[in-house]
DNA sequence: TCCTTCACGTACTGAAGGTACGTCAGTGTT
DNA sequence: AACACTGACGTACCTTCAGTACGTGAAGGA
């Protein structure tokens, strides 16, 4: 069942589009990048773009769906390297700092992602990556008893939401402490949260 | 001293620029509303918005600086009628995640924000505005020993993506159950970091 | 009354996203 | 092997939109 030189190459063109369109959205930005540029990026025309993605945002979505798969799977090598929940929790959160760190993956997930899909995509998005396993593991420890009985979504949230805008801030800040505090600020908010 | 002529209409034009671009930016999001669908609800032209603003962006970020400001002020005076700053704080951050839950308010200081102006500058104009109550108070809870001793810019921004991540998810969410719930599970979090 | 200034309107430009359609190599069929 | 046909992609064009250059008329000082 060897795949057809159609097919190879069709794959090769699309990507090379969302490569050289990933490399540019993490550069510049969403907005400041034309199709033109990505195209020429490319190798390859308009008309090769808009036969592979309906618009300049369903492009980025691809983009932005390697990445968070990237992501997730960065996070999960790190976590489930950890027999206990709560180590998975903890080594889970502090992977994400700092994988997300990267400006690369900075620029796309958390910057332009929302504002280009919309929260509500870029939060579906999300959840079937890597918020899925936030949630899994802050469901488990709730039903250890290591967290207080409360329900999993606004916790989740709360979590997520301090892990992004940390991440955000210590790509842009310079002092060399960062890093190092907020992860432990981070973890030491969640220790103060047990209750076993 | 009374105001020329010329100044009244100068200033009329401006707040009418800004009062509809800040409508149709806060329904249809920054993207997706045309400077032509601005100048006719404002009941000007092209030439009368770029007199007053240099892009696009400048609009923006003065409709921006009138929200920041009304959501510091909100929060401001609920913040100011406690006399502990513990109860400062807490009702503080009520305060954020009640007001902040306004769609008009959402998309342009939340969504679009970061994405139109970049992190830094909204950081930046965060900081001047209600960021800098936050930061103040923590670190006054920090000086009297309610917190643990630390610095405070790691907490602050893990406190204030929490929030605004919880305000999002307020604004798409429809469980009657997640207003109430996300603030206690936030207020939860803030007691459980306090040592004293 | 004249002149200057300034707030704003008008007309235009360049660029960017998006579309319609042509073209030719790859693929299944007889 | 000859055929028709599909599909991946290129080309040319359209529309829209941010931004600019310049004109204009009223306000205000001398």
């Amino acid at each position: 069942m060897t795949q057809g030189i159609r097919a190879q190459q069709r794959e090769q063109t699309r990507q090379a589009l969302v490569r050289e369109s990933r490399r540019l959205f993490s550069t510049l930005g969403y907005g400041s990048v034309g199709l033109s540029e990505i195209v020429h990026a490319a190798g390859v025309t308009k008309g090769a773009l808009y036969h592979h993605f309906s618009s300049k945002a369903d492009l980025f979505r691809a983009v932005l769906e390697q990445v968070q798969q990237e992501v997730a799977e960065r996070i999960a090598e790190t976590a489930d390297a950890r027999e206990d929940t709560w180590e998975q929790l903890v080594s889970g959160c502090r992977a994400f700092l700092t994988v997300s760190t990267d400006p690369t993956i900075q620029r796309i997930m958390l910057v332009d992602g929302p504002a280009v899909l919309g929260w509500s995509e870029w939060r579906a998005m999300n959840e079937t990556t890597s918020g899925r396993h936030l949630a899994q593991v802050l469901g488990d420890l709730i039903d250890e008893g290591v967290f207080a009985a409360q329900r999993v979504e606004p916790l989740t949230h709360l979590l997520s939401g301090a892990m992004n805008e940390a991440a955000l801030w210590l790509a842009t800040s310079t002092d060399p402490r960062n890093p190092d505090d907020v992860q432990d600020a981070l973890v030491s908010m969640l220790e103060s949260l047990r209750v076993v």
